[in-house]
DNA sequence: TAATAAAATGATAACGTTATCAAAATCAAG
DNA sequence: CTTGATTTTGATAACGTTATCATTTTATTA
């Protein structure tokens, strides 16, 4: 029938108590049992076709050996590849995902933390959709947020050095002779992240005494789907370079927002890098295979997944002895052929 | 403590029975509780901090309201969107997802399969790793398949017609003027899809009249990482390009092979379109924001993701009434700028 | 108001595993 | 062979919910 074979049904199988059953087909070590049992009940259990029912033992145990990845939006090329380096970690551990999107609504993020505490999920990773998410539900929980905005100072962090990778990208583009460089960027001030980078932008500039003000720079829409961030950062881009703009060198938070930015100089006439640098963030496949390739500073995705499950798992399983870890990863400055040094405007 | 409040908390914080606590917190419907009870209940819960322990209504009802999604790999850009497609379906029903990689090892993916059974999730949609994946082990189980593979007779599947899609592109290009057509394909026969495309390919020659031979098949390897099957891609193209080849058209398997040929293509001065045409397959993001922007066969990923959802939902939820449903939706061609009319050759 | 029907609540037995402790079997040493 | 230590097996109580009845309360009607 539709129900399955339980314990019970290969202790009578054998013969033997399901005490024993139990400890030969789910008990952790090789230890206390006898080789001839063990085939007794291995044999009989075969026969009867028994599948472990992993609902009641996660119930008995009150462990799912799952973990929750709570993102804002999958499409986002930044994400697979960071989920990726989380899953290979986690098998090593016998762990599984639960994906979860919110699709940037705190009301769907909030609605995923209460499912993954009601379904008592072992941990979680999580990239919060904006910099107050409200975390309070997960209090008692093992999570690690990926992020490196300071509003989350009690919880474990882990992620990429992007103000230091921008500032990177900054100083080549000085180095360049770039003296007016645009910073192409989420406008909303509830997009984490957004504010930072604005100031950042500001102190490089004052710093190297070269001027910005609000017309260098270009807003659009962050938490929304590639696709239409996209096509949000044309649209933006394109009023842009229809004010005669002196920018020489663009700078975009992300690789979506530079390859939006490329396409439409490309559209324009507007040869890269000669007349216009243009230099993103993240390192995704598309700038890679963009014409020209994209300069970008890269987010090494696949090592803050795999490094995200491996502090996860510690905590989970280990959480005595565990303090507070912020982990900051530098980015990289991948030079493709975007970017080049300043010469004359059109 | 850590431990959590439970129904029996609430029934004694508020002096009902844990039958009746039970109706007002998790009951399906409204009905058959009085308001009065209802809120006395509701406000002990609150006050005590109940979290419905879904690992234990799980285990009762041997149900988990999850489904699986076992894809061979996550980076590969035709599934994040085909996700998001089932993730929004299954919201309207409460459902959630276990995500499955299998990096195209079937080994992995068997495991992936027992782990479905063993956790007793509802349902699973599978994009099978190769076209005899073995799925005996679900044979209990509702599953709607991602392929059009005419190996899975007993099973639901639905798919995009990736033949007629194919037969798009080739009629288009032939419209154009193309005599010599290139295919750039997965080489392995162990890989779901690439016989039927030589052999379509193959059918279509012999249809028209028109050459084709082993020389205008470049075969690099689909069954890995976007990309790595990019860099083998580019390499077969390299190989290809060198000999002095009739083509004048390519028709690739995938966007990501096509973007690959268009990226030697520009590499080696070949001007796309005018010398060589180049048409890809799924209408991924980097299609549109290479340059030239790619042609391809559009596959719509976020409305198979959702269809599949419904129907495998329909199936979790109505066992009965159902009967075997085979789904095959259209493609459609998206002319851009990546192909056209047959001119001279360099 | 009594008798009956209907609605609301209560008592309790599963679900299948793991964990704890007790009992039995085996082994080692005198 | 006994005794005691050790290994192996058995009996049984949870885990927190849902589902099935039985019971009580409330509503309806004569």
């Amino acid at each position: 029938m539709s129900s399955k074979a339980t314990i019970v049904d290969v202790a009578r199988e054998c013969g033997l108590s399901q005490a024993t059953v139990a400890r030969v087909l789910n008990g952790q070590k090789e230890i206390q049992v006898k080789e001839k049992t063990r085939k007794r009940v291995l044999s009989a259990a075969r026969k009867i076709g028994y599948e472990r029912n992993a609902l009641a033992a996660n119930f008995r145990r009150q462990k799912t050996k799952n973990i929750a990845i709570s993102i804002a939006d999958l499409t986002n090329p930044f994400f697979p590849e960071l989920i990726k380096g989380v899953q290979n970690k986690i098998r090593e551990y016998g762990y599984s995902i639960v994906q979860l999107n919110n699709e940037w609504n705190p009301k769907i993020e909030q609605d995923n933390f209460k499912y993954i505490i009601q379904s008592r999920l072992d941990g979680a990773i999580i990239s919060p959709s904006h910099p107050r998410a409200n975390l309070k539900i997960l209090k008692q929980l093992p999570i690690v947020l990926l992020t490196n905005s300071n509003e989350f100072s009690g919880y474990d962090t882990i992620a990429n050095d992007s103000k230091g990778g921008m500032n990177l990208a900054l100083e080549r583009l000085f180095e360049l002779g770039h003296r007016n460089i645009a910073l192409l960027t989420g406008g909303s001030m509830m997009t984490a992240g957004s504010s930072w980078r604005l100031q950042t932008m500001k102190n490089f500039c004052s710093n190297r005494n070269i001027p910005f003000s609000e017309d260098l720079c270009i807003k659009c829409d962050m938490s929304v789907s590639s696709l239409e961030s996209f096509s949000q950062a044309r649209a933006a881009m394109r009023k842009f370079l229809n004010k005669d703009t002196p920018a020489t060198a663009i700078f975009a938070s992300n690789d979506i927002l530079a390859l939006a930015a490329l396409h439409v100089a490309n559209e324009k006439g507007i040869k890269v890098p000669d007349e216009l640098s243009i230099i993103g963030m993240d390192g995704i496949l598309s700038g890679e295979i963009s014409y020209p390739t994209l300069t970008t500073v890269e987010k090494n995705r696949s090592q803050i997944g795999s490094l995200a499950a491996k502090s996860l798992i510690e905590k989970i399983e280990s959480p005595h002895e565990w303090q507070t870890k912020k982990i900051i990863l530098p980015c990289k400055l991948i030079e493709r052929s975007s970017s080049g040094p300043v010469r004359g405007k059109k």
